[in-house]
DNA sequence: CCTACTGTATTAGTGTGCTTAGTACAGTTG
DNA sequence: CAACTGTACTAAGCACACTAATACAGTAGG
């Protein structure tokens, strides 16, 4: 299967971030496996009816953050082993997301319960393991 | 005290972003409750050294959601009631943040527990109440 | 070696969001 | 009436994100 992206051009979210979120998702959920490789920048782009810098763009960032490698004319590949960061890096990337989860929870006046409780759900949906 | 905000010109965020936050945050941790005055639009923008229209346009976001209230010529007020919003709403308003927050914990190889833990801590440090 | 594919870099155009400015109108208060 | 309040609208300037066009560089196969 050839990576079935669809892109939306009304949305508001730029196309090389959906392209970001969509690939990350696939490669999170083994759909891509470490060494498969990508479609090429250029092909890509034809099929999706867009530029091939968009295309770039995202495989860029992809690579930046260690989901997928590039060969200098061969392709990209999914990275056949995961970026290692710091935990001080990691929790630094988390903290604001979290802080706007909470922030916006409180808001809308959640218990912390209903918060904890959803947050269980969304973390079993994308097959996150418990330690 | 009369509500000093601070905000940074060179930050990333608008202006008008940076108000709505600490505004909602200092109603949040009850710094202002229910009933209390604001600044007005104009006054606050003076003191800010920045447009009138842009406090205006935080004031009338805030007001959209029901964190605070305006009167007509008289000015804006902490709302004396919470808003309440269907559970759905609630739902629908808080989904999009609780999937960025799992999406970049897994691509950041968290584990369930981490993340929960994470959480956890932060809802302390907003005072929500377990139930 | 040459062609056709790959990724990469640079530059330029386009749109949109943010901010400011100015003006005008409406309600409140003393 | 004067001096505050919020509200609404238009216009302009500016920065930045996004996208596009083009040229350059590495790889593979006939």
């Amino acid at each position: 299967m050839p990576l079935d992206c669809r892109i939306s051009t009304g949305s508001t979210t730029p196309i090389y971030r959906q392209l970001i979120d969509q690939i990350r998702l696939v490669v999170l959920r083994g759909r891509l496996t470490p060494g498969d490789r990508l479609p090429s920048v250029r092909s890509l782009a034809q099929r999706l009816v867009i530029n091939p810098n968009t295309v770039a763009r995202a495989y860029g960032e992809l690579a930046r953050d260690g989901v997928i490698e590039s060969q200098q004319g061969k392709g990209y590949f999914v990275a056949t082993k995961r970026q290692v960061y710091t935990r001080a890096h990691r929790r630094r990337r988390l903290a604001p997301l979290l802080e706007a989860l909470v922030s916006e929870a409180a808001l809308l006046d959640f218990s912390a319960d209903d918060v904890m409780t959803a947050l269980q759900e969304k973390l079993r949906e994308y097959g996150l393991e418990p330690s």
